[in-house]
DNA sequence: GCCTCATTGTGAGGTAACCTCACTAAAACG
DNA sequence: CGTTTTAGTGAGGTTACCTCACAATGAGGC
């Protein structure tokens, strides 16, 4: 359905090749949350907080590395969806904290077992060995990005 | 300038670092494309016509996987700047081609210059060997892309 | 205890980079 | 020569961000 005459991967610079992959994975990404109506960008969200728990919106603004009024909307999408809530943070009058609802709780779960199928049948025809380098190289990358 | 106290790549999956690290590269490539006031998608479309020389806006629609409509704004934006020009395809009255104009050419070429340097800022702390692995993985996934 | 300063989240409003859908002009085909 | 396909574009929408200004609160100095 997509156009694939497109210019030949051989001449593209590292850092092209990873916006395409990038590029790819969030059409195929996308497709993969459709059943379940979810942004990858929301599903991102809602696995942070699954992963590391209630925590303020600040943090997840950190966690998810946007501004922090970009995480007001995340969440409120997200509220409106009963996903997750918004309470007081009992320690800072300000603040407020995030937590998964049940139903939040139930659909990380589906959208993580789909998620997992979908990165297999992405990165799934590499072998073992290409992604445990894959992995490590891009870890790497991503520890000295902030220098 | 941006907050670096996020969570740990550990526990990302690689679709998650190849986003993350895209990020990074984005935001990176934005600041070299800076001096130039040129988006990075502007400069990558001006790159394919300047590699693969005056084509038709479908085959630049093509080349940048967007939507053919997409592109009309892209050389647009290109061509207010007159960095390149439509003209009637020959062969074809519906068609229209784009090409360089040497205003475009010479920014091309700086342009080209800053990439790799900020590319190699990026990519090279990695080592050799890394780099190498990196680029003959993304190839495989790029190639796989469409199936 | 009060004053200043920093911090938390959000409203308002903006941007980039896409998209689809409907359309016109032209080509290609039978 | 009529039908179907193709090339590009106007109109309008979406997503995922952003900055800037602001109210409420907290924290530190005196």
């Amino acid at each position: 359905m997509h156009p694939r005459d497109d210019t030949p991967a051989a001449d593209l610079d590292l850092g092209d090749l990873v916006m395409r992959v990038a590029r790819d994975l969030r059409r195929t990404g996308m497709t993969a949350y459709e059943p379940y109506d979810l942004a990858p960008h929301h599903a991102r969200a809602l696995r942070v907080v699954a992963h590391h728990g209630t925590m303020r919106l600040g943090e997840l603004a950190q966690h998810l590395r946007v501004a922090p009024r970009s995480v007001t909307d995340v969440v409120d999408a997200l509220e409106d969806r009963r996903l997750v809530r918004r309470s007081p943070d009992p320690t800072d009058r300000r603040a407020q904290v995030v937590g998964l609802t049940e139903e939040g709780r139930r659909l990380v779960d589906e959208v993580d077992a789909a998620r997992r199928t979908g990165a297999e049948a992405y990165f799934g025809r590499l072998p073992e060995r290409d992604r445990a380098s894959l992995r490590r190289i891009l870890e790497r990358l991503d520890e000295q990005a902030g220098d």
